[in-house]
RNA sequence: GGGUCAUUAGCUCAGCUGGUAGAGCAGGAGACUCUUAAUCUCUUGGUCCGGGGUUCGAAUCCCUGAUGACCCA
C-alpha cells in the first residue's frame, strides 16, 4: 500500500464505513460478495418507454417478466414492504418488495440490511402502485456490489463543486443532468465525426508528441523519451502534420483529439482540451465558413432539436445567417470614439492601445496591436454567431495572404456568446514565404516570446514537395460543447478536469 | 499574478457583539404491507481546512499557508 493510500484510508474511514465494512466481511463469509453471474433483460428507461402507457389492468393481464440490476438510490421501508429506487444507465425504475412475495429470509436478513448506493439485481413483473407509478413487483432479489461508502444526501445531492470535479463519479451518480451533459457531448461528437465523414472527409491520427511543437502559438508541455534519447513536447495543435497528409494526397482530413497547453486553468482553459481540425485541398475560407455555418446550424437542429441555442440566458439563432465582419471594421463598430486612421498607422495605434491601458511589448508591429484592440473590446460582445475576417499577417504565420491587400490573410474566427469557438483559413502554401515567417516567429523566441512558434524544416520540405490549394480549420470541442450544452465552465464539459493537488492531511 | 468570497458531522447547511458546537438527511435500535424528500419514537456521530498569534477564554478577532468558486490581468 502507498503512503497516499495509506493516509487516504486512515483519514477517511469512520463510522459508517466501518459499519459497511462489516456487511462486506459478512457477504464474503457467505461466499457472495462480488458475484458476476446476474445478467439483466430490461434497462429502466426501455420499461418506462413500453409500459407507461399501460393501465394497472392491462400490466395485470400482461404479467411482464423482467430483470433488472443498478445502484439503489432510495429505499423506504414500511414494515413487511417496502420500495425502492433502482438506477442504471438509463434512467431509475422504483422496485416493490414485499416480504412474503421473497424467498424465506431474503427480505429481512437480505434486503432491510443492504444500504443505499449498493448495487443490486432484481426479478419480478410490471404493475402500477395505487399511486400509478410504474414499478416492478420483485420476487427474487440479490446484491451484487456492497458500496461501501455513504451517498451524499438525496435530497440536496453533491453540490460542492470540488467534490464534483475531484469524485466525477459520485457526481455522476447523483446528478443526471451531469449525466446529461457528457451525454449531448457524446452525441455532438459522433455528430460531426458523421458529418465530416459524410463530407469525404478521412479522419487520422497525428502524433501527439512531438519533437517540433507547431501549428500554433503557446506554450508546450516538455516530456522526454530514454530509448531515443529524444526530448519531446506534447503537441499544441495537429495542424502540421494534417497540412503533410493534404501534400501526400489525403485531400480531406479531419481529426478530433486532445491537444496540450501549458497553460493556467480557468473556466475557459483545460491544460488538454479537444479540438476538431480539418483541412479541404481546393477550397478556400470562403467555403470553411460556409461549412462551418452548415455544421453549427444542424448540431443545433439535428443534436438540441432547435435552431435556437440558449446560452447563459441570451438566445442565438443559428438558422439566421451568421454575419461577417473584417477585424479593422469590427474595432470601428464596436469603438464610436476610434476613427479608421486610429488604426491605420502603428503611432496611432499604440495610442489607442495605451489609452485602453493595453500592456505592449516594443516588438508588436501594427497587425498584433489592432488584434490587442480588438480582443480588448469586440471579442467578448460578439454575441450573436459571428465571422470575423481578415487577421493581419503578423499574427497569422500559417495563414495565406490576401491577394488584394497583403497587410492581412484569408483568416477567420468564429466568435459565439463572446468566446472564440473556430479559427480557420487558406492555408499558406508557398514554402518560401513559410520558411520566412518562421525565420520571424524564431527570431520572436529568441527576443523572449515563450510561445512563438519553432522553425520547422521537415514542414518546409512538405511544403516544397506542393501542397494544393487548401483551407484549414480548427473548433474548440469543448468550448462548442460548453455552448450547445449551456454550462458556463469549461470543467463541466470535461469529464476529470485538471486542477490542484488534493491537500494531504499533515502529520 | 492581483482582488473578493468560501471551507463547521458522510452530505446539505445554521452558529449573532468572543463564553460548554447545532439541525435536516444519511447511520444505529424499534414500529409500520402502496411509499416516493415516506412517517413516528429513541439514538450514535466533530482535527469547526492546516499552522501561528491576541485573549482568562477563539468555529467566531488578527497573521500565515492550503484548496475551491467568481472577477480582473
Amino acid at each position: 500500500m502507498s503512503e497516499e493510500t495509506k493516509t487516504l484510508t486512515q483519514e477517511d474511514e469512520n463510522k459508517l464505513i466501518a459499519q459497511r465494512r462489516e456487511k462486506l466481511t459478512a457477504l464474503r463469509e457467505n461466499g457472495t460478495a462480488f458475484p458476476n453471474d446476474f445478467r439483466r433483460d430490461s434497462l429502466a428507461a426501455g420499461l418506462h418507454g413500453l409500459y407507461q402507457d399501460k393501465t394497472t389492468e392491462e400490466l395485470e393481464t400482461m404479467q411482464v417478466r423482467v430483470s433488472v440490476a443498478g445502484r439503489m438510490m432510495a429505499k423506504r421501508v414500511m414494515g413487511k414492504a417496502s420500495f425502492t429506487k433502482l438506477q442504471d444507465m438509463s434512467g431509475q425504475i422504483q422496485l416493490f418488495l414485499q416480504r412474503d412475495n421473497l424467498p424465506e429470509g431474503v427480505y429481512n436478513e437480505g434486503f432491510k440490511k443492504w444500504d443505499v448506493g449498493d448495487l443490486i439485481g432484481a426479478e419480478g413483473v410490471m404493475f402500477r402502485t395505487k399511486t400509478g407509478e410504474l414499478s416492478i413487483k420483485v420476487d427474487k432479489v440479490r446484491l451484487l456490489t456492497k458500496a461501501l461508502r455513504p451517498l451524499p444526501e438525496k435530497f440536496h445531492g453533491l453540490t460542492d463543486t470540488e467534490t464534483r470535479y475531484r469524485q466525477r463519479y459520485v457526481d455522476l451518480i447523483m446528478n443526471w443532468d451531469v449525466k446529461e451533459t457528457f451525454k449531448l457531448r457524446a452525441k455532438i461528437i459522433a455528430f460531426i465525426r458523421e458529418y465530416f465523414n459524410e463530407h469525404e472527409f478521412m479522419e487520422v491520427e497525428t502524433p501527439m508528441m512531438q519533437v517540433i511543437p507547431g501549428g500554433a502559438t503557446a506554450k508546450p508541455f516538455e516530456t522526454f523519451h530514454n530509448a531515443l534519447d529524444l526530448a519531446m513536447y506534447l503537441r499544441i495543435a495537429p495542424e502540421l502534420y494534417l497540412k503533410r497528409l493534404v501534400v501526400g494526397g489525403f485531400e480531406r482530413v479531419f481529426e478530433i483529439n486532445r491537444s496540450f497547453r501549458n497553460e493556467g486553468v480557468s473556466t475557459r482553459h483545460n491544460p488538454e482540451f479537444t479540438m476538431l481540425e480539418f483541412y479541404q485541398a481546393y477550397a478556400d475560407y470562403h467555403d470553411l465558413m460556409d461549412l462551418t455555418e452548415d455544421l453549427l446550424r444542424r448540431l443545433a437542429t439535428d443534436v438540441l432539436g432547435s435552431a435556437t441555442v440558449k446560452y447563459q440566458g441570451e438566445e442565438h439563432d443559428f438558422s439566421r445567417p451568421f454575419k461577417r465582419m473584417t477585424v479593422f471594421d469590427s474595432i470601428l463598430e464596436y469603438n464610436n470614439d476610434i476613427t479608421a486612421a486610429d488604426i491605420s498607422s502603428i503611432e496611432a495605434a499604440r495610442k489607442v492601445a495605451e489609452a485602453l491601458s493595453i500592456p505592449m511589448k516594443n516588438s508588436y508591429g501594427l497587425g498584433k496591436i489592432q488584434l490587442e484592440i480588438f480582443e480588448k473590446t469586440v471579442e467578448h460582445r460578439l454575441k450573436d454567431p459571428t465571422f470575423i475576417t481578415e487577421y493581419p499577417k503578423e499574427v497569422s504565420p500559417l495563414a495565406r495572404c490576401n491577394d488584394t491587400n497583403p497587410f492581412v490573410t484569408d483568416r477567420f474566427e468564429l466568435f459565439v456568446g463572446g468566446r472564440e469557438i473556430a479559427n480557420g483559413f487558406s492555408e499558406l502554401n508557398d514554402p518560401e514565404d513559410q520558411a520566412e515567417r518562421f525565420r520571424k516567429q524564431v527570431m520572436e523566441k529568441e527576443a523572449g516570446d515563450d510561445e512563438a512558434m519553432h522553425y520547422d524544416a521537415d514542414y518546409i520540405r512538405a511544403l516544397e514537395h506542393g501542397m494544393p490549394p487548401t483551407a484549414g480549420e480548427g473548433i474548440g470541442i469543448d468550448r462548442l460543447v460548453m455552448l450547445l450544452t449551456d454550462q458556463p465552465s469549461i470543467r463541466d464539459v470535461i469529464l476529470f478536469p485538471h486542477m490542484r493537488q488534493e491537500a494531504e492531511p499533515q502529520d
